[in-house]
DNA sequence: ACCACTATTTCCCTTTCGTCCAATAGCCTC
DNA sequence: GAGGCTATTGGACGAAAGGGAAATAGTGGT
């Protein structure tokens, strides 16, 4: 369970921005990587680390917006934090509503500024420990045979291994077995374990 | 289970406006309240039935903003949709930050508002259903003696009748009968459902 | 001191669970 | 067709769960 460092993302036209940008991130001990554009950003594959994104709004090509939403649709979740030098209360709305940590104005306050990134370095460590802990759940429901998930399901709605058998049209004994691959499998000890799973995926799933 | 029809509040020192609003409202079949100032809403009892909140930002004595901060102090969850005629983009990040569902600058497009509405009112549904859902819980678990409470915790925590009961230095037979008693209590048939019950517990709680 | 009442205990019985060993049936690969 | 593999089954045994009946504290009220 290493935590490999964060790295923040900085998207933005101005060149003397990202540099004193850069340079400040770097002195607060934080390894930053500039991009000059939308496209720029996206050409580069995202490492999986912790991070955010410093991001302008309005750049010649695709707006921060547009990258804002397009990250959205591809389900990342990167913490992201607006820089913009325009007053526009309607784009910082809009960015907001789509999940935005913060929408600050240039020239940005070195205080706001590392408040909001650590805001988003919190967000972003919270999103990654529970889609860990939702991939983890996932995948070992996933390793369970249709079979197993099946009496697996049947278990935790209270039924007992008779009643299984019954519904499955098998032998207690082969349910006992099942049942007992099942909770090893899912590495529980206890039927009450079991429930608290059960109750972990219906949340991920709804 | 029945489920009141909403109610909106709308704060504004624009009597027009106010008026404007709850002849719109009123046509769409919404129930609506005005109020002249935040102080004017705070001094009506909130009954306790689903709505939203229609807020100006800049009025005499305490601001919109104010009003949602102390809210939210009182852990009302109401939420809020603001309205303003002055392009504040700091005033809006802020507002978005503690939650308001939406920020519109007026004149306010009638399309836009009853979209806002529309999401407000659904948050709302979702808050109080799940507000509800973690009362009936807590009731429930209150409603448990400490033993009960105790022999609670260690079923779940997967050991068997024999380990409790050596563990409070009661009998197992005693540990049966608590046992039974708080499934009853719990009104859950099963240990599964117990275990269900403690991760739902242990989510309300973190 | 006495009674009502609840919590706890002891004894006993039935059902269910968890697991052992051995065996059978179906299916894929070589 | 000979393995080799998985799913399934049967019988059996000890441990655990669930519950009934009656005895035994302990408590608080009178």
């Amino acid at each position: 369970m290493s935590t490999p460092s964060p790295l923040i993302h900085i998207v933005d036209d101005d060149e003397s921005l990202r540099v004193a940008l850069l340079r400040l991130l770097g002195a607060a001990g934080f390894e930053a990587r500039g991009y000059a554009s939308t496209g720029d950003f996206l050409l580069q594959p995202l490492p999986d680390r912790p991070g955010c994104l410093l991001l302008d709004v309005r750049m010649p090509g695709p707006s921060g917006l547009d990258l804002q939403a397009a990250l959205r649709r591809q389900g990342n979740p990167l913490p992201v934090i607006f820089l913009t030098g325009y007053a526009d209360v309607a784009a910082s709305v809009r960015a907001m509503k789509a999940g935005a940590v913060d929408f600050l104005t240039k020239p940005v306050e070195r205080e706001a500024l590392f408040e909001a990134l650590q805001r988003a370095l919190a967000r972003d460590a919270t999103q990654r420990a529970a889609h860990m802990e939702a991939e983890r759940l996932r995948a070992a429901f996933a390793a369970l045979t249709p079979r197993e998930r099946a009496v697996f399901d049947r278990i935790v709605a209270g039924q007992i291994n008779k009643q299984i058998a019954d519904a499955l049209g098998i032998a207690e004994r082969t349910v006992k077995l099942q049942r007992a691959r099942l909770m090893t499998k899912l590495d529980v000890g206890s039927v009450a374990e079991l429930g608290r799973l059960a109750e972990r995926l219906r949340h991920l799933t709804d």
